[in-house]
DNA sequence: CGCTGATGGAACGGAACCGTTCCGTTTCAT
DNA sequence: ATGAAACGGAACGGTTCCGTTCCATCAGCG
């Protein structure tokens, strides 16, 4: 479809498709440091010289395929607990195996590199957190939100307990968790009146 | 000090501190996948084979040295809040860089790996959640808390949004972060009475 | 139709690790 | 003191992975 009309047709469409494919597939099986190029190769019956023209590195090929990730469907529904729930529990939310799988994968790498986190928080998180940052908005404008309370604190509240209890319990994401969460913390902390700010400690 | 009558003196006391310190101090620096024993071996002045001599494998040493991990410092200041950012802000807590490290450097093996994601919670995470659900126990009969809230949840919302900053946001924890998520988050969802449950979508 | 050039696939040398083995030294218990 | 046992350190063969090179094949272009 876009082929560059300057040199003969690279990795093409389907071709990019299937590497792409491959290299989230391994991504997530075994995690970003253990994740092979060889591997990658063989999965989408490309050439290992093949990759290796396009994309300089392993870190390169994982970025631009993070722009492959099924993005969330915003949603509207009216509340902003419909919203949360809702785009959690769709394909490319909180609960989608995919996507907390790609997460956890490169949590460990990104710590070490900052270019693999900033590229990860520009092509995968800023789109998921725009979706949520929008249904606060709405959330605020309806008046279920107080107008006081930080959204960028709200924003986090879910994914970072769904990605821990994933990881350090080993508890696997469902549509009832997250709907626990939604009540018994978010929407509170969303409704509080903030209390005059205490001294530390 | 605990020297086995059976056998001789195998690695003991301070030969064994720095084994574990060369291990915690390689896996924060490259995590769990990139680290090598013969690194470990190096950098704790031991021959690769006293190291397999005592432990089968990496996981093993890895799992043995969490256990030496500083631990928390229990607090009892009389506040909910001040216990939390009391012990998140000592050595041991969410904002000692050593143990936030440490975490990150097992997030991806433990998902793929059981039995280390189950030694760590029980080694590591366990006795850290045990001093906050004190807090939150001692909360509760005090009246901070509301007895229908789900103490599980609290216990995790502050540790969780911490490591989803640092590693998702290469935001690194700060006593003054600590605090806003005690206000603005732990704090309101504590207090709330819960909603009447709402149905899923 | 024949060129041109990118491709898949195989193979390579080199580097990094693994887990083991060996050896000379140190450290205890007797 | 003396012997046994564990030690540090070096080296080993074997495996895995990297990044490159080579080549036969296939697809689009003139």
């Amino acid at each position: 479809m876009n082929q560059t009309s300057t040199t003969r047709p690279r990795i093409t469409g389907a071709r990019e498709d299937a590497i792409f494919d491959a290299t989230l597939t391994l991504l997530r099986e075994v995690g970003y440091d253990r994740l092979r190029m060889d591997a990658v190769a063989a999965a989408a019956k490309a050439g290992k010289a093949s990759l290796y023209r396009r994309w300089r590195t392993k870190g390169e090929l994982v970025v631009d395929a993070l722009t492959r990730c099924e993005p969330v469907t915003a949603l509207d529904t009216g509340s902003v607990r419909g919203d949360l729930v809702g785009m959690a529990c769709n394909s490319g939310g909180t609960v989608d195996q995919a996507q907390v799988e790609v997460m956890a994968a490169l949590m460990t790498a990104m710590h070490h590199d900052d270019e693999l986190r900033a590229a990860f928080e520009q092509r995968f998180l800023e789109p998921r957190l725009a979706a949520a940052r929008a249904a606060f908005t709405r959330g605020r404008a309806r008046g279920e939100i107080h107008p006081d309370v930080d959204t960028e604190l709200l924003v986090d509240i879910l994914p970072s307990m769904i990605m821990h209890r994933l990881l350090l319990r080993g508890q696997h994401p469902t549509p009832e968790l997250v709907a626990r969460i939604v009540d018994q913390v978010v929407l509170p902390a969303g409704r509080r009146l903030p209390e005059p700010s205490a001294t530390l400690s």
